[in-house]
RNA sequence: GGGGGUGUAGCUCAGUGGUUAGAGCGCCGGCCUGUCACGCCGGAGGUCGCGGGUUCAAGUCCCGUCAUCCUCGCCA
């Protein structure tokens, strides 16, 4: 089939494109109707262009219809000034038609493609579903050419850095650790099974003691796990693994590839974010410390503070007790927060316990300055530097304790000062999340920053009390700081692993380690994680026996792909980024999948239904 | 596995237990020569997610179930 093939593109058309004749392909984005005269914008992947139509020269004009595809043969036009539309980049100019062809007819259409501000409710599985059309919209062509500039400058900067892309199988080997597989049953011997790689550690590592060095791959990954908004079965990583390194060359690299590729994506696509410099770095311990989490946002402060030590002692039951039995006393800041309601700061409170707290104790800090110091008679206290503290605990604290905590806190004028009395592990959860909470409400949390920093020495084992054992922190090939091996026997929860995070606004965006190359460290470190001879056989003799070849020192990273882009994008859900995505319990409505099999294929593959 | 929200026209949503379930957009028809969310007039379009129950009467109340979204747990 022929015909009239593009000279132009919709975007680019401009005045100085005047009197020439041109032909656009594209699509109908709105057609507008005036009886005299009809206007059509055409769109094509670079933007849209008006094209005006005299119904008496194309009587057929009408078969134009909404989402249709179209060849348009005409002339470009400067439009009069009046007419001229400033909201488009080709506003200055129209398409008066020669001639133009339908090539692909389009029912009416599920929904108003055209019309980004209503397709923002739309339901989701219905986009899903018919994704050919949602990706028509420019809005999500963006994302998608945004993600292939990504990866693409991803791809380039590694590859100037001697790196090379692998390839690694999707038809892998099961090892039941960490999240579930998804298993493909083998044909020609039922019962056996090949299991989708939930990342392709292994082979990575194979790959060094290939002798590969600098190895890396835009590689899927599969996890059957309950899925979350930013989560999918199958999303994408940017693995890579290097021979021969420290953790601070495969840190610095990085930061490099990170800065390098995120800055020129902000100024190649103009989003509306700062450009980001160097990583900011934390030890495990500090962020715990600090933050509560080992996945803090750093695009504002209001780090934790501590209050057991000047609050043991207290009159106030909840406290004492709390210190007494070994827990902490911890609690944030939320500048502003004086100024809520008893029922606000009780909904604070809820939102504390949805994440396990018993309660939430808080003082509020007023505007005004109190003029003497001191417990006052209403049951309030003004400090030294004439804060005003207001609070139905209030009363429990001598003026010491009082001055302690607002010590301890920095508080200013304006603040709530929120309080959680837990086990050390349970209070930062907790406020971890209200801190969040708190950077979200008050805008500290500035959707123009992108606050990147390493986590790094990480504990290598927590102890698992439900399975009585030590499971690993990131993996079991993870490599135990040498200074540290020495509690491998007597304390494993004090050793710290070679182990790294990159986290972004409160996201964890990238994992990695150094490597375990020796067997014999190895092989300890499978004790310790309670892993058996005949498991350790069955599960990783391939990589053990690797290891007694020669294996060079190694450790690397994976920086997830899809949340790299919601970060630019601002999206909250992972699909966005995806072009093809899975909703709810990993369903595709658009291909309907997964689907019922043949009773040929069971039987085939051996395998029924046990129900 | 737990908790919460949603489910009514193609889409987005209204809809006190009570007549024939509505609106905006879209769609169909008509009118319209400067629109750009075109406008005006008219029309068609409904398994109120599904199943059961309470009631003289259920979109509305109750129970169950399914789907979807968010979330806790989970995600080496």
């Amino acid at each position: 089939m022929s015909f009239a093939q593009r000279t132009h593109a919709c975007g680019e058309l401009r005045a100085t494109h005047a009197g020439n004749q041109v032909i656009l392909n594209g699509w109908a984005h709105r057609v507008r109707d005036l009886g005299g005269v009809c206007f059509v914008d055409l769109r094509d992947r670079t933007g849209i262009a008006q094209v005006v139509i005299d119904p008496v020269a194309h009587p057929t004009y009408g078969e134009i219809r909404s989402e249709c595809s179209l060849s348009v043969v005409g002339t470009v036009r400067e439009r009069s000034p009046e007419t001229k539309n400033p909201n488009m980049t080709t506003g200055d100019i129209e398409i008066v038609v020669d001639q133009f062809s339908v090539l692909g007819p389009a029912k009416p259409l599920p929904f108003p493609v055209s019309d980004e501000e209503q397709m923002s409710n739309v339901n989701e599985e219905l986009r899903v579903k018919h994704r050919y059309l949602d990706l028509r919209r420019p809005s999500m062509y963006r994302r998608l050419a945004l993600r292939a500039a990504a990866v693409g400058k991803l791809r380039r900067y590694l590859d100037d850095r001697g790196f090379i892309e692998v390839e690694t199988p999707i038809f892998t080997k099961s090892t039941p650790e960490g999240a579930r597989d998804y298993l493909v049953p083998y044909r020609l011997d039922p019962g056996k099974f090949y299991a989708l790689p939930q990342s392709p550690q292994q082979y990575k590592q194979l790959l060094m003691v290939a002798g590969i060095e600098r190895y890396y791959q835009i590689a899927k990954c599969f996890r059957d796990e309950a899925q979350r908004s930013d989560r999918q079965p199958e999303f994408t990583q940017l693995d890579l693994e290097m021979s021969f390194v420290t953790q601070e060359d495969i840190l610095s690299l990085i930061e490099g590839m990170t800065v390098s590729v995120i800055n020129d994506l902000i100024e190649e696509f103009d989003l509306p974010k700062d450009k980001i410099e160097g990583f900011k770095r934390l030890t495990f311990d500090e962020s715990m410390h600090l933050y509560g989490c080992d996945k803090p946002d750093l695009r504002f402060g209001l780090p934790l503070f501590d209050l057991t030590d000047a609050v043991k002692e207290s009159a106030f039951g909840v406290f004492r007790s709390t210190a007494e039995a070994g827990g902490s006393i911890r609690g944030v800041r939320y500048p502003g927060g004086g100024h809520l309601s008893r029922k606000e700061v009780g909904q604070l409170e809820d939102f504390c316990k949805e994440f396990g707290a018993k309660g939430m104790a808080s003082f509020s800090i007023g505007d005004e300055l109190g003029a003497e110091a001191g417990s006052q008679a209403d049951g309030t206290y003004v400090s030294t530097h004439g804060l005003h503290v207001r609070g139905s605990i209030v009363k429990f604290f001598p003026p010491h304790e009082m001055e302690a905590i607002l010590d301890a806190a920095q508080a200013e004028r304006g603040d709530l000062l929120c309080i959680v009395a837990d086990v050390y592990a349970a209070a930062n959860n907790v406020l971890y999340r209200l801190r969040h909470e708190i950077g979200r409400r008050t805008g500290l949390a500035d959707k123009r920053k992108l606050a990147f920093c390493f986590v790094v020495d990480f504990p290598l084992v927590e102890w698992n009390p439900e399975a009585n054992r030590w499971d690993s922190t990131h993996h079991p090939f993870t490599s135990p700081k040498t200074e540290d091996l020495q509690y491998i026997e007597s304390d494993p929860g004090r050793i710290r692993a070679d182990c790294y995070d990159v986290v972004c606004n409160g996201t964890e965006w990238a994992s990695g380690s150094i490597r375990i190359h020796r067997p014999d460290i190895q092989e300890r470190c499978f004790r310790l994680l309670g892993i058996d001879e005949e498991t350790i056989k069955a599960r990783f003799g391939h990589i053990i026996e690797a290891f007694e070849y020669g294996a060079p020192p190694h450790g690397g990273i994976a920086p997830g792909i899809d949340r790299m882009i919601m970060f630019l994008t601002d999206d909250e859900n992972i699909r966005e980024v995806i072009a093809f995505p899975k909703v709810g319990q990993g369903y595709d409505p658009m291909m309907d999948a997964p689907s019922a099999i043949d009773p040929m294929q069971w039987a085939e593959m051996g395998l029924r239904l046990s129900q």
